[in-house]
DNA sequence: AACATTTGCGTAATCGTTTACTATTTGTGG
DNA sequence: CCACAAATAGTAAACGATTACGCAAATGTT
């Protein structure tokens, strides 16, 4: 294809590459003179250059890649978002992959990372990959671990607090006098599932509550449909339970529907209460009290990681080999609303 | 950075780079030895090729741009995963950029995909670039606009048919008996808001029913509280309206909410139907009728598209200067629910 | 046996930039 | 007037892969 090229440029201005090269990085002295041919000639041309080249010789592509289970999830849509903003900003662009919380997709998304170049890579992890990570910084590639944890690896991280989130929650009903609080939760393969079904636990006990596992109940699925259904089967188990803590808020928000369905009324008859923070945990009815993940101040502090670690290296290309991890952890924030008492 | 290249690949299985090369690529024969050879340097030395450079030569980056306001609306959150999914199956990655509605953003971006050797653009604009369209085609990148509408510019379009959607709606609250719809609708700058509201328009025409410009009010917003704030505002200019009809789901679930405060019931007092089929419809009590925008076709029929266009630029690299482009529209489909009657 | 063809692989040009090195001109102090 | 520094811009090597071309050995043909 004949597209225009740098030296396309030179010819039109009637100076050497170099000197384009220079005005447009600005990176040497070029006369007046010169620099308005060449700007002139770069308009005229239509020039655009290209950039993949660049990395080449540089070995930067000033591109980052984002590895994420799904971006049409709220959360990490949002998170994603922030994070493109901000590297925009940087002059760095986001190669995107989604793994649809597929193990293996999510190794095919990682080289192809490593293979395009990406200066970093932010990862949101479904599988517990200690070898890969270690392999991959050790190509001198930075990679941080948002909303996982890998224990034992020496890796950045960035997370919520789970624990904290659902023992606050779970200790707000109890203040409020609640000593019969059913939970909802999910499979609990990943360290973050523990931790918030053991911040319900401890809140337990903190106040000398016995825990019941009869009142613990696994949602079938991540959606409404399923707190639908469990509300019903909770309900069934346990009728004396006076609140509903569920592990995600559109889970919760089935949980409600599932209890007025059962003609309870919430929160007259019967607490409950989400996690995450999702925006249609405002517009339902009662709207639901739910534990706010700070998106804004995660993307801030997972750019933040991500630029000391790029600015690391710029200095010093092996920088990450024998680096310090941090690990970042964010308090989530109680948002109370209707739906408890 | 020491990072391994075919180069020392070669040197280590002590063949040269060509062979190495149609090794990884099945590009010409090898014999097995040297295949063997080959295959276990890449794996000892954990060989990555290096990406960027292939398409210095190859002209192709096999990467596709997208370019979309916000990645956390729901929609295009949606839009975006499934052709990236479509995309990494067929080897292809994203580059994603959010435009946060911002005109220039859009311009940068575009920019951006071009420098960065999209082999194709998405776009989801929020201006007017007719001329831009035309400069990046005649570089030989094909764009193809989603959701959207260049009046008059020789574009690949992918569209919903925005007045066919209200104006099933509309035509839907009509048959039910409904006489006084009230219709919120927000700014009208982008053809799809006008091509909207004209369905609520046509469909009153065609049952011969007056149209009231008293009972169109504007959303001082996209999101709940403007449905609220709208629903009130409405409700005291014309008590009489027995259905509202909103552009936006979103809008909907606040104008229900806004009714509700008013203390109508909701649909035995008056109808509310929304646009767009998000999940939030979903979860609602009652649960919103809307016209939904089947976003599985839509992404089927961009990848199809796109990937057409791929095709004839391999085949022939100057065939997007002289094409027939195409303009799919796409129907929405009207989802009954519980929110009118 | 002589020549043609096929097989298998290496050499080196190439892609479009960046940048180290070099060259030319101009300026300055002794 | 010379030696040397500063200012300005050009030449060409380098980045890491792909691929056109060429060559040697093996095989086939008459």
């Amino acid at each position: 294809m004949g597209s225009i090229t740098i030296k396309d440029v030179a010819t039109d201005a009637g100076v050497s590459t170099a000197t384009v090269s220079h005005v447009i990085n600005r990176t040497r002295y070029v006369s007046q003179e010169m620099t308005d041919r060449v700007n002139s000639s770069i308009m005229k041309l239509k020039y655009y250059p290209n950039l993949l080249v660049g990395s080449l010789r540089s070995k930067k592509s000033n591109t980052i890649g984002i590895v994420i289970p799904s971006i049409s999830n709220e959360t990490f849509g949002a998170l994603a978002e922030g994070i493109q903003k901000t590297f925009f900003n940087l002059n760095y662009n986001i190669i995107l992959c989604n793994t649809s919380y597929d193990t293996e997709l999510e190794e095919k998304a990682l080289n192809t990372m490593i293979m395009k170049q990406a200066d970093a890579i932010i990862l949101i992890s479904v599988a517990d990959y200690s070898n890969k990570m270690k392999e991959i910084q050790e190509m001198g590639i930075p990679v941080i671990l948002v909303d996982r944890m890998y224990p034992g690896v020496s890796i950045d991280m960035v997370r919520i607090n789970n624990f904290k989130g659902e023992y606050d929650v779970v200790k707000y009903l109890i203040d409020r006098g609640h000593r019969r609080i059913g939970y909802v939760d999910r499979k609990l393969e990943q360290s973050h599932s523990r931790e918030q079904r053991n911040g319900y636990i401890e809140a337990l006990k903190d106040r000398d509550i016995p825990f019941d596992p009869k009142i613990v109940v696994r949602a079938e699925g991540h959606d409404f449909n399923a707190g639908v259904e469990v509300a019903k089967r909770l309900m069934k188990l346990a009728p004396d339970i006076t609140a509903v803590a569920a592990y995600y808020d559109i889970v919760a928000v089935g949980v409600m529907r599932g209890l007025m369905d059962l003609g309870y009324s919430i929160p007259d008859d019967i607490s409950v209460v989400g996690f995450d923070g999702m925006k249609v945990t405002e517009v339902t009815y009662p709207r639901l009290t739910t534990v706010l993940t700070p998106i804004d101040t995660m993307v801030e502090k997972v750019c933040e990681v991500v630029v000391k670690r790029l600015e690391e290296k710029s200095k010093d290309s092996e920088a990450i080999k024998s680096f310090e991890p941090v690990d970042i952890v964010i308090e989530s924030e109680l948002i109370v609303r209707e739906s408890s008492k």
